[in-house]
DNA sequence: ATGAAAGCGCTAACAT
DNA sequence: ATGTTAGCGCTTTCAT
């Protein structure tokens, strides 16, 4: 009936578990980072050591030697919202994409043992505390989601030198690697659904156009369109929200009553599209066939289901991931992006 | 033209500060974390120093020696999936109560310094490296979203002794303070609009029978209308999900086709509800009045509008950062629960 | 009010 | 292959 048989308060550490085993510090650190020279035997009476104990590792001591903390940032970074407007972080949260790429990144992050520390940056002291913390070395790296085109942080975070990956194409030309869909293919595919479903009067309901992703897909839209002999489309802008799209899809409409297909930049916006089509007494997709972007839950949840392009959000996230981890181990490589393929999901609404 | 031009890779320290000011390491500690007891005039110089040499502290030297992280762990746990089902996260990622949950949280945490770090509980290793996690004292507490009954970490969570708060009451007790909506009341709410829109057959649709919030949804509603004479109400079934509300609202309906309101447990149901009561030819909501419950997103995105119970997402999860921050300042404290009351949202379906 | 000095727990040379 | 030792950058007694 020793001591031992209550267990102290105080933290164990590798001091403990180096006297439980009858070996120094050092050997103990070797064995707990799996270091190749440690002799079998000693392993083992570590590793049992180390179990009676109930040791575990302090991050904190680990860090200040290592200079690493196995964790990243994941940043989302909003435009300034006017003090009028409520508190509580804005629509990148509130939009199903984020919890997708969420899990796409702990897929790969919780494997890595890496932990994710959730940012939000939205007017200058926030941006100025995220850069500070970065630069302390809180953390390993950065996954960047940035919402607007005229954001300075995409700039900001490549001037620190620090591993970092952006979702998305950036605006300008930022030295940083992305991972994106490719936008204009998933245009195409759209407007090539349209046209072959008999569509000729053909619109579309874009976003932002200070968004590369949503320029690139009017582009896009556009030139599969040219590709079909059909010019001068029209188009309405919104932002990337469901009632945005209904709105823009009114405005669309009142010109081009005679709208027979419709390519809605996101399915968000497609859902508000579909309510508007419908109270101005449209049948779909009979009199007008509509097709959406992302194939996210919005698309299932349409009635009509949408047809939509579908954006592997998930996959994204966690290549995002893999970039970021390989950059973290490789700072030197130069720095390569990823762009997916879209797939067109065909459902009810064209 | 001195070296100081060109500055260094190597982060700036306390020390460097410290000689720049021509003070001790000690001083400028103090100055950094506003004690008291320093002398205005070097308090000034030091700041200066600050300034001009751009220092930050280091946050792992920090905590090793205060054991304090300045960080919190917002968990989430979820029911172990089966190896057949995809990879990347699990429901509640997708859910949109999710990114309004963290948006609450942000909305305290930031302005207090914390940092929030993300974790997925999923299955036995995870739960047992999220435990040792937070035993290395990587976070000074946890905020833990927990998604079905049978749960152990709760329970776990509280034998851990360390600073904790739950997203809603645990199923069995638990000695952990938790914040809820008033679930009864909101149902209550409900019944009383189908009730005084002159409904009289009226049934529900149940969330996961395992879980309290949706218990308590059950028993509020039923209470209710017994408060208005009418018992045996028809009920079924589901997963808190759109696909689950739709077909558990179609096996209600073929049982008793006769409904002319339906309570909801949950938005997302909700709009399964709408569709298969719309592919059954009702009018909504001439034929049967849907009451929901959450007013999230969804509820505005259906058609008809869904009239629902407003649970204030955001204020609670508030609320559950600043008990949070009460108990890791004063863990003496005594777990104290706090529960909202939820109101009315009218809109067209009811 | 300030400084000197002792660690916090760990890893990584270096020595053996 | 193992142990010894020197810090990593900071806070916090303890003197002064």
């Amino acid at each position: 009936m020793t001591a031992d048989a209550l267990r102290p308060a105080r933290p164990v550490t590798l001091e403990d578990v180096a006297r439980t085993a009858g070996v120094s510090r050092a050997t103990v650190s070797r064995v707990v980072n799996s270091a190749p020279t440690v002799d079998p035997v000693l392993r083992r009476k570590v590793q049992e050591a180390v179990e009676a104990t109930g040791y575990v590792p302090n991050q904190a001591a680990r860090s200040l030697v290592t200079q690493r903390t196995d964790s990243i940032a994941l940043v989302v970074s909003e435009r300034e919202r006017r003090p009028v407007e409520a508190p509580f972080v804005g629509r990148m949260f509130t939009d199903p994409h984020f919890g997708r790429v969420v899990g796409g990144l702990l897929d790969v992050l919780r494997p890595a043992g890496v932990q994710m520390v959730l940012m939000l940056v939205d007017d200058d002291t926030s941006r100025r505390q995220f850069l500070s913390y970065l630069r302390q070395g809180h953390v390993d790296g950065t996954v960047l989601v940035s919402s607007h085109a005229s954001d300075p942080l995409p700039r900001l975070l490549a001037e620190t030198g620090l591993p970092a990956v952006l979702a998305g194409r950036p605006a300008g030309t930022v030295p940083l690697p992305y991972v994106e869909v490719d936008q204009r293919a998933g245009a195409r595919m759209a407007v090539d659904r349209l046209v072959s479903e008999g569509r000729r009067r053909i619109g579309t309901i874009a976003g932002p156009q200070d968004m590369p992703a949503a320029q690139e897909r009017l582009e896009g839209f556009r030139d599969a369109l040219a590709a079909h002999g059909i010019t001068g489309a029209p188009w309405a802008e919104a932002d990337f929200t469901r009632v945005g799209g209904a709105e823009a899809t009114r405005r669309l409409l009142s010109q081009h009553p005679d709208l027979d297909g419709v390519f809605v930049a996101s399915d968000l916006m497609a859902q508000g599209a579909l309510q508007t089509l419908l109270r101005a007494g449209r049948r779909l997709p009979q009199d007008v066939a509509v097709v959406g972007f992302d194939d996210s839950e919005a698309a299932r949840a349409c009635e009509p289901a949408l047809t939509t392009v579908r954006q592997p959000v998930e996959e994204m996230a966690a290549e995002m991931a893999r970039l970021l981890l390989g950059r973290i181990k490789q700072p030197g490589d130069s720095p390569l992006s990823t762009v997916f393929r879209p797939t067109l999901v065909e459902r009810a609404s064209a």
